[in-house]
DNA sequence: TTTCCCAAAGTGAACGTTCATTCACTTGGG
DNA sequence: CCCAAGTGAATGAACGTTCACTTTGGGAAA
């Protein structure tokens, strides 16, 4: 094993780099922090940070990544769970909650701002909601027994709007550093009310 | 006139530079944009851009100023308009469109982002959405009748749902330029929603 | 009318700092 | 002994901010 291994062990020393930098980039932004700073957050030396990360979109591209890979999970179980709809609601729920809400929420925003700016960013963005979208399309196909074209067709949007919710939620201002809760109540219903709406459809072409 | 003529003369001419310096802080970004920038674009030297806006924090603080003005202006034709309610879901339904969101999108997000992330700004930006919800609990209260203080009560989240969405739309990313024209139909049609159960509210009460 | 004056508007070179990026070098495990 | 991992001083460009200075225009004095 010559080859598999080391680029593993690279990319593991990646992620551990992530870890100790993101609460740099949400503080400082992706213009604000500097390349010492960020090599300073990950205890190494400048010279040793650029062989890692070339530059900061190549950060940022990777941070995209490495949340779509925690994503992928969560939808792995969802979609292995016995009722994938209600184990959707529960995750949406808690990561709309006002802890989650804050921890991740500068860093949304951030990372938001830049791919609206940059478009190589966009792009990788882009690819991401995609690839979410994806996900709720087949979630909602196993709960309606829809098939995945007809659910596409109809309820692209649908999870669009979820995800818009979502974010939202994240990067509303904080009065006293959380989001009010009655605020999160409301959104939380209506992402309800979205997902009622697409079991009806499963529920009526049964019928 | 010694003394309220200058004042608005100055106040005018930042207005004129906060129109020619928009676009390059909605492409640079806040760190990005460097006050040589800034003052290129507003034809004027560094050293006399210095005289209108001392700091960066100072031309966000006028942009969301600016921002509230123009959003005031709207709210005082809905609320003299024959049917509130409606003129506001049109005024949102134009805000929502494609073509405003492309334009107010990077702005807004970039906005967003430096809110979460100085708390300064958050402040500002804060207050505004305040005065926002103000807003649209008045219209709330107009159309259903109910005091504004029940108003306030029942329907604080539903106003706060509303910008998210509104927000949403504008930071959604794009695909060729443009958010998707099915995904704004279906906020659309939450805001609808939102609208409508806040009008039913009025109904149930005068019965 | 002409002259003069002064405050406000506007200039841009200069200063010290910080930045991204490079590279010759050292370290350590296999 | 070799190669990947790691170092940090060095470099030149760009940054924010200041400041001594010039230009402008609208009255008051002549």
């Amino acid at each position: 094993m010559p080859e598999t291994l080391p680029v593993l062990a690279a990319d593991r020393r990646s992620a551990e780099i992530l870890d100790s930098i993101w609460r740099i980039f949400a503080a400082k932004g992706f213009d604000g922090a500097s390349m010492q700073d960020l090599a300073r957050a990950a205890d190494m030396s400048v010279g040793n940070f650029y062989r890692y990360f070339p530059s900061k979109a190549a950060i940022i591209d990777a941070m995209i990544n490495r949340d779509l890979d925690e994503i992928e999970q969560n939808f792995a179980v969802i979609i292995d769970s016995a009722d994938p709809m209600a184990t959707l609601r529960d995750t949406i729920a808690h990561r709309i909650s006002t802890e989650v809400c804050a921890a991740e929420g500068p860093m949304m925003a951030e990372i938001t701002a830049v791919a609206l700016r940059k478009p190589e960013i966009g792009a990788v963005m882009l690819r991401m909601e995609q690839v979410v979208t994806q996900y709720l399309l087949s979630v909602f196909a196993l709960a309606t027994g829809l098939p995945l074209a007809e659910v596409t067709r109809r309820f692209t949007a649908h999870a669009g709007l979820m995800m818009i919710l979502i974010k939202g939620c994240a990067m509303s201002p904080r009065k006293g550093g959380a989001t009010e809760s009655d605020l999160v109540a409301v959104v939380l219903r209506t992402i309800d009310g979205v997902l009622a709406e697409v079991s009806a459809a499963g529920l009526k072409g049964k019928s």
